[in-house]
DNA sequence: TTAATTTGTGTTAAAACAACACAAAGTTAA
DNA sequence: TTAACTTTGTGTTGTTTTAACACAAATTAA
């Protein structure tokens, strides 16, 4: 057997959108050397647990929430003393979220759990703030040619709601007809018949949803998602 | 100190291209459960190793080649039975190599060091067939992207080997014109003065060389590298 | 010297993109 | 009740990019 003698741990981040500003989910350690810190959520694996198993029972332990969407992002494990006590190597994975539908809970190793918007996130435990980083870019790039924008939203969300999620993300205004015109080429995007109307003023606007089912039949067909608009 | 026995290796996709033919390295194990059985380049990482160091450890051990390009492609780790022997997580990692540089030669634990091409793949030992597949992918869609192209030619190559790279890889045809437009348009592939005459019959081309100089300035002023044509 | 092979080059019609402004439907405040 | 304000919804046009297409030039082989 070989003489090996490290430890792997999963880690998430973990994106949320309300309201036009971008979050990413932070928990306040419990226990040893960096308690209080803030630090993604997530922590070791068990012996017979899929990687993908840890990630979901950690997010679920430590704040309570089930994602939408869950992909590796990449392991970290070339800096031998990212934890100091002794060597782990961390696989992140990238997460998005609707803040709206859970309620934050810190159970077990956290004492609490939060969501700080990405312009203001605190000095992270470990190199977190680097998967942070890292998953941040990743966000942005595939908004563009992916629709994972829906998971961040409501499954009825205005055409505003959209248009606003991708100018805030993406950072730079959007020419709302030149955007409506492209997203409703596609086809995944349906309108429903409801109207409604804003808390403020304004004229109501209707709904709409994402219609994953037609977008899973057009990629069979070769379709490619790409939104690199003005 | 937790109690986590699982143990993690690194493996690697080599891809290497030459005339026309995509290929993949593959070593054949000496010792073991899976003696003779070929696998991938790859095997446990030591306790106080980078993973990048890893790989270029166990590439040069087991073939005895230095790549071009390496970038980590993900994580196996959720089926927990991928080894037989007991638990191990691989980290597996994408690399581009110009075969022409170097003799295979099977050093360690190796008993010999192949390139397949990647259409006549054997059946490899653990999950390495999802991971070929999985780089195979990976290789097409970012040759559209990003200009990884180069990393398996030569430092001097003429525009035809180029296109033939592209119309192999992506199994579709070009048009030569059109292809020799857009990649001259980008300003990073400069022209030499250097002609040579084919083995062959036919017309001397001009030789070419990629300017990565070149590339790495544009891509600061937000320069996007991208070929998707007819 | 003729045939075969490979390199190298330009034009045009069609499609996609970028830029642009105002009317409609509602709310709020005077 | 009217005027001001806010937000949704919609078309056209000039510009740029893309796709489709063919033949001459330089060399080798027969």
């Amino acid at each position: 057997m070989i003489d090996q003698n490290i430890k792997i741990a999963v880690d998430a981040i973990v994106f949320g959108y309300e309201k036009g500003t971008l979050y990413v989910l932070a928990v306040q350690q419990r226990f040893g050397k960096l308690a209080d810190r803030w630090v993604l959520p997530g922590g070791f694996i068990l012996n017979d647990e899929p990687l993908l198993m840890a990630v979901e029972r950690e997010l679920k332990e430590e704040a309570g929430i089930t994602v939408n969407y869950l992909e590796q992002l990449g392991t970290f494990g070339d800096d031998i003393n990212r934890d100091e006590r002794f060597r782990v190597i961390s696989v992140a994975y990238f997460a998005l979220v609707n803040p709206k539908n859970f309620v934050l809970k810190a159970d077990t190793d956290a004492k609490d759990a939060k969501w700080f918007p990405v312009t203001q996130i605190p000095e992270l435990g470990y190199d977190h703030n680097e998967m942070v980083n890292l998953a941040h870019q990743r966000l942005k790039s595939k908004l563009t040619y992916q629709p994972i924008g829906f998971d961040l939203l409501d499954h009825e969300f205005l055409f505003s709601d959209l248009e606003n999620l991708y100018c805030s993300i993406l950072e730079r205004d959007i020419d709302r007809r030149n955007f409506r015109k492209k997203i409703l080429s596609f086809g995944i995007v349906t309108e429903t018949d409801k109207v409604v109307k804003m808390g403020a003023s304004g004229r109501p606007g209707k709904l709409f949803t994402f219609d994953k089912t037609k977008y899973n039949q057009l990629l069979k067909e070769n379709f490619q998602f790409d939104i690199r608009f003005a």
